[in-house]
DNA sequence: ACTCCACAGGAATAACCGGGCG
DNA sequence: CGCCCGGTTATTCCTGTGGAGT
């Protein structure tokens, strides 16, 4: 380290500057300006949501792609515009973005369409949280908009998520919903969905309706994020705080899934918190590195730490079993909920579980026959042990377990 | 070629929760 | 108040099956 690099430390460390400058630049909720590489698709949506200036119901829209694409960016920086526009026109058009997956049931995600259209400040409630049918629920959000006359284009984020969850019943009713409309009011869909196959999944109606136009995002290449986080990087890191390997090696890393730029992003900013952390001026290739391990640990620690206390039984019977097939992993189970004084869950109920920790990533399966011995799985943990002992350490139940 | 273990994993159903409806 | 609604977890009962041993 040369006197100019100390200096460097004392200069920043006086004018309160650190590697970054501008954190929020590295989250995934900031939206840049403008969309490198996603014109295409940003123009075409533009263009499907451009009717309603002349108060015309827009087509509804399917947006596929795998995740950190860009899809729900285009969608939030066209829709920004939209309102922008419509503002400046005099024209009301609501706009509600809701993900799916996070209102994780159809239910509460009719709520939320509610709470967003302003539903609820009218009169008294209209819709709930709970209690009424779906059926109902809808029925009045759509009398609601008639009533009202309003234009409303309905975005759903992760709209295949609901559909594997609820089916299309939902979907069914909002893309009918135009036919008993009459004039005035309309509702246009524009649904986001990761997966390639979401239309398969859905009922013939249902499917020729929603997908009127639909637009495919692909991959980002390895030189694409590299570009992105370039910029971002930019923006982000004070000059020099960051080497150029580093950023290389973050677009590489996210590449080699299927170029999702948010999880390259998220490297790029875990690896800025390490190296702050430990005092130094640049960001190297060592701190991504560390990152990746960090994300993943942080994951995998946090589903541990939220699920039930029967599936970290589970979880730990796992870990605790050197064998590991079925049989053996529910015989330390229920002896480990005796020793707590729990009462055991069935076996059934325990291979449910063992598949949702599958799913997770947490734990591999593997179907093996063993002829004469019977069919089993042969299941192993897919995290390191120290993981499951942290996560499983702050909870009570498990204290005297854990020696 | 047949058996038969030790489960996998689907289907139906129940128990429970938070909450609305009349 | 009793009943309905949807959602989640768990139970009960069930049929299906790859291959080591015979």
């Amino acid at each position: 380290m040369s006197s100019g690099d100390i200096d460097n430390i004392f200069d920043r460390a006086a004018s309160g500057k650190s590697l970054v400058k501008k954190r929020e630049t590295l989250t995934i909720d900031y939206v840049p300006e403008k969309l490198p590489f996603r014109d295409r698709e940003a123009t075409a949506l533009a263009q499907t949501l451009s009717t309603v200036f002349k108060g015309a119901r827009p087509s509804n829209l399917l947006l596929f792609g795998k995740p950190g694409t860009g899809k729900t960016a285009v969608v939030r920086t066209v829709v920004d515009r939209l309102k922008k526009k419509s503002g400046e026109l005099g024209i009301t058009v609501n706009v509600p973005i809701i993900n799916a997956k996070l209102a994780n049931s159809a239910y509460k995600m009719l709520f939320e369409i509610a709470e967003n259209l302003g539903l609820n400040k009218e009169e008294k409630k209209v819709v709930h949280f709970t209690g009424l049918s779906m059926g109902e629920a809808t029925d009045r959000i759509l009398q609601f908009i008639q009533n009202k006359k309003m234009h409303v284009i309905l975005v759903i984020d992760e709209i295949d998520s609901l559909v594997d969850r609820n089916g299309d019943d939902v979907l069914y009713s909002f893309t009918r919903a135009n036919e008993r409309m009459g004039k005035g009011g309309f509702v246009s869909l524009i649904g986001i969905s990761n997966s390639l196959t979401f239309k398969d999944k859905l009922d013939p109606r249902v499917r020729s309706s929603l997908s009127e136009e639909e637009t495919v995002f692909n991959p980002y290449t390895v030189e694409q994020l590299r570009q992105i986080l370039s910029e971002r990087a930019r923006l982000a890191f004070n000059e020099g705080a960051i080497t150029d390997a580093a950023i290389n090696l973050c677009a590489a890393m996210a590449g080699r899934e299927h170029g999702d730029a948010r999880k390259a992003i998220d490297l790029l900013r875990v690896a800025a918190e390490l190296a702050e952390r430990e005092h130094v001026l640049k960001v190297e290739e060592k701190h991504v590195r560390a990152a990746q391990e960090k994300i993943e640990k942080d994951t995998n620690l946090e589903v541990i730490r939220n699920a039930t206390t029967h599936t970290k039984f589970v979880m730990l019977a796992i870990t605790k079993s050197k064998n590991g097939n079925t049989g053996e992993v529910y015989e330390t189970y229920s002896s480990l909920c005796k020793q707590v004084e729990q009462e055991p869950l069935t076996q059934r109920r325990v291979t449910q579980i063992i598949s949702e920790l599958d799913q997770l990533g947490l734990v591999s399966t593997d179907v093996v026959s063993q002829g004469r011995y019977g069919r089993s799985q042969k299941i192993k943990v897919a995290v390191p042990l120290a993981t499951v002992q942290d996560a499983l350490k702050d909870d009570p139940t498990f204290s005297d377990l854990l020696l």
